[in-house]
DNA sequence: AAGAATGGATAGTGGCACTTCCCGCTATCT
DNA sequence: AGATAGCGGGAAGTGCCACTATCCATTCTT
C-alpha cells in the first residue's frame, strides 16, 4: 500500500499521516527506495486507532503518543493500565480552595470500598481536585453520592476486565485495555446523560412514551 | 468589590475576567461612574463555576457560555437538562464506517431498557459514533457489556436525581443539574479508573494490601 | 499631588493540529 | 520515450483558541 491508498483507506490526509510520522505516532513506511515507501494493513489500523483516540475520546497528539507506547511496550497488562491511565490523565488545572479536604474524602472513600489503590495515583487526584471544585462552587453535598457512584464504577470495572479477558487475539489484549479505557469513557459519559433524560422524563412525567 | 478584589478572590487574572465579560460569560459590573464599577458577590460565584466547568469539565469559553445560558433560563428544569446535554455534547467528529449498524445498536439498547428517550437526543448519536469507532478499530465486542453499563447508569442517575432534589435553594437547583451534569462526568471517568486499578489488582494480585 | 487601579478597546501571543509549498525523484499511463 | 501523476522529506504557513499586553482617559487611594 502507498500512502495515497493508506489515505483514501482511512479518510485521513496524506500530509496529517506524514505528521503523524513525524511526531511518533505512527511506524513509517518501508523504504523500497529513496523516496517510496509501502505500507501495510497495520499501518491502516494503527492510524484508526489514533483517529478513535483522538476524536471521540478527546486526547491530544502527546497524549495519544504516551498511549501507543504503552500499548506498545512490552509490559504486563496491569502495568500498561497504570501507564495508560497516566498517560490519558490530563495534567491537573489549578489546585482550587478545599483541595486537602477533598483528597481526605477520596481517601476515606477508597477505605470504605475495601480498594487496592495506591493513593498516589492521578486519577486519586484528579478526583480529588474535582471534588474541591464541587465545594468551591457550593455544591460540596454532590459527596453524599459518591458511594452510588462507587458501587456503580465497581460493576462497570468488573464488565471491562470481563470485556478485556474475551478479547481473543492475545497480541492485542494491551490494545483492548486501552481502547476500553479511553473510548469506555465516552460510552459512559453519553449513556449516563440517557439515563439522566430518562430519570427525569420518569419523575416528571415528560417525553415520548 | 472591585476587578482587581475578584480578581484575587478568585484567582483569575484581571484581563481574563475582562475577556471573559466580553465573551458574555460573565456580566458585567455595576457602574458608579464612567470608569468604575463594582462586582458583587455573584460575579465570584460564576467565575468560579465557569473556572470549574472550563478546567475540570473541560468546556470551551463556548460552551460554558451555553452552559450558562441554560443556567439562567427561566425553563423548567427537565427542559433546561436537554439544553445543558445539548451545549455539553461536543460536535461530533466525522461519520465512521459501520454508523449506521452502530446507530441500530444504540436503539435496540433503548429499546431493550425502556428508556423514555428521543433517538434524537445528541447523546444517541455520540453514543453511536462512539460505538461505530469500536468497531472500526476490530473492538465491537465491547458492545457485549453495555447493559452493564446501562444498568450502571440507571443507578447513577438516581442517585443525581436525588442529589439534585436535595438541593434547599430552589433558584440554584438548575445550576446543580448543570454542574452535575458536567463535573458529574470527571468524578465518574476518575472513579472508573479507581476501579479498574482495584479491580485488575484483585484479578492479578499486584498492588498495595 | 502623585502613584496605582480602572473601564474599555484593539492588537498581539503561544500552543496546537494540521496544511501548504517546495524539491528532486519515481511510478504509471499512452 | 515522453507526459503526468504521485511520492518522501522538510520548512514554513494557517486558523483557531484562550488568553495577555498595551493604551488612554479617568478615578481612587494615600
Amino acid at each position: 500500500m502507498r500512502i495515497g491508498e493508506l489515505s483514501r483507506e482511512t479518510g485521513v490526509a496524506v500530509p496529517t499521516i506524514k505528521y503523524y510520522v513525524r511526531e511518533g505516532l505512527l511506524p513509517a513506511g518501508r523504504l523500497t527506495s529513496p523516496n517510496q515507501a509501502v505500507y501495510e494493513e497495520s499501518h491502516a489500523r494503527r492510524l484508526r486507532l489514533i483517529r478513535g483516540l483522538m476524536e471521540v475520546g478527546g486526547l491530544s497528539v502527546a497524549a495519544v503518543r504516551d498511549v501507543l507506547a504503552a500499548v506498545d511496550s512490552p509490559e504486563p497488562v496491569h502495568k500498561v493500565l497504570g501507564a495508560a491511565q497516566h498517560a490519558v490523565t490530563p495534567p491537573v488545572g489549578g489546585d482550587p480552595e478545599g483541595l486537602e479536604g477533598a483528597r481526605h474524602a477520596v481517601a476515606e472513600l477508597v477505605r470504605r470500598r475495601g480498594w487496592r489503590v495506591d493513593l498516589g495515583n492521578p486519577s486519586v487526584e484528579a478526583m480529588a481536585v474535582t471534588l474541591a471544585t464541587f465545594r468551591d462552587i457550593g455544591h460540596g453535598a454532590f459527596e453524599e453520592v459518591l458511594d452510588d457512584y462507587a458501587e456503580a464504577c465497581e460493576r462497570i470495572a468488573h464488565a471491562d476486565l470481563e470485556f478485556v479477558g474475551r478479547t481473543t487475539e492475545v497480541e492485542r489484549l494491551v490494545e483492548s485495555v486501552v481502547v476500553g479505557t479511553v473510548l469506555g469513557d465516552a460510552v459512559l459519559a453519553a449513556m449516563r446523560r440517557l439515563a439522566h433524560v430518562d430519570a427525569s422524563a420518569r419523575r416528571f412525567g415528560v417525553g415520548p412514551r
